[in-house]
DNA sequence: TATTGTTATACTCTATAACTATA
DNA sequence: TATAGTTATAGAGTATAACAATA
């Protein structure tokens, strides 16, 4: 029984999440207010907790390659979202950190994706939010680890 | 304390979310017997299961326009993993389904990518692998029906 | 030499607009 | 005229390789 629970579990998540995501991305553009990709979305939240974190830590951490978040961080600049300032003790690395305008935005999109999905949510019972909020938090922990194993491939 | 769950579980979802997404479009691709995308690998499996489809019908299922649909089959086409023929009756009309090459590479890409899910899954409690299961179910219907209501926005 | 980040380049995925063929 | 699908074109996002600046 464990072990059917195991691949049911994961087959379930291959028919599901993708739907999920999709909605995902798709709120997260509707609102022109903050017109942000899920990978700059994600940046910016990580900065907000991170701030003056280097290129490479949020590369990481986001799982892009540094070239790519290079340009995701230039596009971010360029539209004053966030600052990119040289390290003052090694001025080989450079620190981010979001603006008054970033900070906006990020509670914009964050704001209407999340009402976005709880309008969706709403069909749920209220047994069933209970069970999604559990398998989220009991899934983050595990992907979140896989990021990192992952980066080097 | 129903809505205070409804904003936890939007928001738990939206930090959770993004990260399974990429190790499962990170592991689809790291078979190369069946190097798919998500909606290949979700165009594949849709046929498997409504063999005989139309373009359009493909199209709203997976959540693409007909170009990008279209193109999409053109590289399965080229890569004889499905079969597009003229419908008899509507000669307008497409008519899709998967040869046994096809057949295959679905499998393949699934049971990969359902073994690596399933390994980063041996992590949960079995408790909780139920409850992952019983969340999936819960959203798929949820999110299947939102992607007709965005088609045509 | 090693490290941090950027530039150059190319490929995939997706969209909108314009078109073709059939009904 | 309306519908099913394709072609043309463009833009975002990502990667690898080569480079520049600093340590």
């Amino acid at each position: 029984m464990s072990s059917i629970s195991l691949d049911e579990c994961a087959c379930q998540m291959l028919e599901t999440v993708p739907l999920v995501m999709r909605t995902v991305r798709t709120e997260m553009r509707r609102h022109r207010a903050a017109d942000l990709s899920v990978p700059q979305f994600r940046t910016l939240a990580f900065l907000n907790r991170q701030a003056g974190a280097s290129l490479s830590q949020v590369a990481e951490h986001i799982g892009l390659t540094p070239p790519s978040m290079s340009l995701l961080v230039e596009g971010l600049v360029e539209r004053k979202l966030i600052l990119r300032n040289t390290h003052a003790a090694d001025r080989r690395r450079v620190t981010l950190r979001l603006t008054a305008r970033g900070e906006s935005a990020l509670e914009a999109a964050h704001g209407a994706t999340q009402a976005a999905l709880a309008g969706k949510l709403a069909a749920l019972s209220i047994q069933n939010r209970a069970i999604v909020v559990q398998a989220m938090q009991a899934l983050r922990p595990i992907f979140e680890l896989s990021l990192h194993g992952e980066a080097d491939r």
